[in-house]
DNA sequence: AGCACGCCGACT
DNA sequence: GTCGGCGTGCTC
């Protein structure tokens, strides 16, 4: 009889350890089975052959029908059980699909190779860079947006089809997945395989299984689980957009993308691309520090020179410039008109979701809050209810006040719906259209990206997604309209963030197609961060943060810990947090105990602790020594 | 998840 | 005393 350890696919196996199970016939490491677990029957890993156990053993139900996992799968499993501390059963989730026992082999088709007459040559920044990119090493591309990274990620990926390899292209939103897609099926045909979290489990199982039997060199397109997919042989990483909060796991295992596709990298001697025109300050620091490549481009790559772009920031204080409308100002609303005349397109970016961002009632103190999550409720004026952006919670907008009952219930703050109703009004002749979040999937910018694109829309109005990375040849005209939300998040990132966002939305405008103005609306004009933001001042900007970083204690500087812990009792809580913070040894920085930024959720009140240590061991030592109930996250990006 | 065990506060 | 809710431990 043969006895292995199986790590076991099981959201609630929360052991430290695989289990062991017994089985007639010899299997090998990387082989997925089917075992029992309690009352249940589920998927596993076998990770080693072990000795007859001390205890009773139940047996492997099944050795299921397909190859065994490649090695750095395995090899990756117990780093990632090591470096970001969490069970067996979680780690084992990320590398198996669900329903893995439906799964059958697909057949092996040879792929003819790639027609690469089709690439564009490269222009002479992209091949300087190109050429730069050589060793089995790290390179950061810090390239502005329309610099053609696209192009020379296509250029890598071709040489590493070349060396017989695979390569894993990972990208942070699914709207802009189609517009990769589209270019990289244009040329490597079925050779791409497109992972994204809208596929059906079924589908989701085909491709994985796809990726398995593959022995073809092949070109993964996905989110930041594609590192856990039984890819062999893999010659090239790239992380584009490497500075998207997306890249970071925010459940158990709770990972930075960066660190595992570094071990992916080191575990097959493949080379890693990271590529951001707002590279995050930390992974800047790191790169310079450890000596990596830093590829600057800085050229479009349609264009000879750059267009003519016009920057201007306005004071919202400044109400005389808010004449004709509370929201947009003279300005924005003179670039718009000029844009609309000529046939152009104009961009209205919010920060912020909903018709009003609270409803409060102006005799008495009354605020409406989420009965679950006491999260100040949204107001959305197409049904006139308000909703809970935290957990859903829907109810109608009332009339009086629930409280004092006068009619004196007020909408406070802008959203997309209003502005989109002031635009109509200054605009009466324009094709207006918002998209945000809340839009049915029908409406979402992915879906009617070729329309806007054509130039069927003339004011755009949205939310987070219209800041990525769509090309829009006819926009001429960009406005921020409250460029100040983002900075007053409560968090160490809060410029980082607001730094990113601006040159995110003032890249829309500044591609090359056309001239454009793009008008940032503020209360805080002088702020720093913004300055250097319109100004492309990239190198400023770091050296000021970097500054601030190390003097009050910040990532890159030290290693982050955030503790939380939920009970159903905010005073338990509380004394829970009290009580973990005083076994906290001395020569690490504790801050707090603090309610956590969402205190109630799910009907359970949190409170967390914040751990700085200049080594990241120590942090591990925390955890390691962790009461139950308690969750943790290592290398958080926030700490609200 | 879902179940069993045990601690502690509230109530007769 | 003892009942019951909540927190905790366990799954080869």
């Amino acid at each position: 009889m043969n006895y292995y350890e199986v790590w076991v696919r099981s959201s609630h196996y929360h052991g430290k350890t695989g289990l062991t199970y017994s089985h007639e016939s010899d299997l090998n490491c990387g082989q997925i089975v089917t075992i029992p677990l309690r009352n249940e029957t589920v998927s596993g890993i076998i990770v080693r052959q072990v000795n007859k156990p001390g205890m009773a053993t139940k047996g492997i139900i099944s050795a299921v029908n397909l190859p065994s996992l490649p090695k750095h799968n395995l090899d990756l499993m117990f780093w990632l059980k090591a470096y970001y501390p969490s069970s067996v059963g979680i780690i084992t989730q990320q590398f198996l699909p669900a329903d893995i026992i439906k799964a059958n082999l697909t057949s092996q088709e040879t792929l003819p190779v790639p027609d690469y007459s089709l690439l564009p040559k490269l222009n002479q920044e992209q091949s300087l860079a190109y050429k730069t990119i050589g060793d089995n090493d790290t390179y950061l591309i810090h390239g502005r947006t329309g610099s053609g990274k696209t192009r020379l990620y296509m250029e890598l990926a071709k040489d590493t089809i070349a060396q017989g390899r695979s390569t894993i292209l990972l990208t942070p939103e699914i709207s802009l997945i189609g517009q990769l897609e589209n270019q990289f099926k244009n040329i490597f045909g079925n050779r791409v395989i497109v992972l994204h979290s809208t596929l059906t489990p079924k589908q989701r199982l085909e491709r994985w299984t796809q990726i398995l039997s593959s022995k073809e060199p092949l070109v993964i397109i996905g989110p930041r689980s594609a590192l856990f997919t039984p890819l062999k042989q893999i010659g090239l990483i790239i992380i584009d957009e490497e500075h998207e909060p997306a890249y970071k796991q925010e459940q158990a295992p709770y990972y930075l993308t960066l660190r595992v596709a570094s071990r992916v990298r080191s575990l097959c001697n493949a080379k890693l691309v990271l590529g951001s025109a707002t590279p995050l300050i930390s992974d800047y620091y790191m790169a310079k520090k450890l000596n990596k490549n830093i590829i600057r481009l800085s050229t479009l790559a349609n264009n000879q020179g750059p267009p003519k772009l016009i920057k201007q920031v306005v004071d919202y204080k400044d109400r005389t410039l808010f004449d004709r409308s509370q929201f947009l100002s003279k300005p924005l609303i003179t670039a718009i008109e000029k844009a609309f005349s000529s046939g152009l397109q104009s961009l209205l970016y919010l920060n912020r979701r909903g018709t009003a961002r609270v409803v409060v009632c102006e005799t008495c103190d009354w605020q409406a809050r989420c009965p679950n999550c006491d999260l100040p409720l949204t107001y959305h004026g197409d049904n006139h209810s308000l909703r809970c952006h935290n957990c859903g919670f829907v109810m109608a907008a009332p009339v009086s006040c629930p409280q004092c009952k006068n009619p004196t219930v007020k909408y406070i703050s802008i959203g997309t719906k209003a502005v989109v109703d002031e635009a109509s009004r200054l605009f009466p002749q324009a094709r207006i259209q918002r998209f945000d979040a809340d839009n049915l999937k029908a409406e979402r910018i992915e879906q009617q990206y070729e329309s806007v694109k054509n130039g069927n829309v003339d004011i755009i109005i949205g939310t987070q997604m219209l800041a990525k990375g769509f090309d829009l040849p006819k926009l001429s005209v960009v406005g921020v309209l409250m460029a100040d939300t983002s900075l007053q998040i409560p968090d160490y990132t809060a410029n980082e963030r607001t730094y990113q966002l601006i040159q995110q939305v003032v890249g829309r405008v500044g591609r090359g197609h056309v001239d454009g103005t793009a008008i940032v609306q503020t209360y805080q004009p002088n702020n720093q961060t913004i300055a250097d933001a319109m100004n492309d001042n990239w190198d400023h900007f770091y050296k000021t943060e970097l500054k601030e970083r190390e003097s009050f204690n910040f990532p890159p500087f030290i290693h982050l810990l955030k503790l939380t812990v939920r009970r159903a009792n905010p005073k338990n809580a509380e004394r829970a947090a009290k009580q973990l913070a005083d076994a906290i040894p001395d020569h690490l920085i504790v801050d707090g105990p603090a309610p956590a930024f969402h205190e109630k959720q799910d009907g359970k009140y949190r409170w967390q602790l914040i751990i700085k240590a200049k080594q990241r061991s120590h942090l591990l030592a925390v955890i390691a020594n962790l009461p139950a109930g308690w969750s943790s996250d290592i290398d958080p990006i926030d700490l609200i």
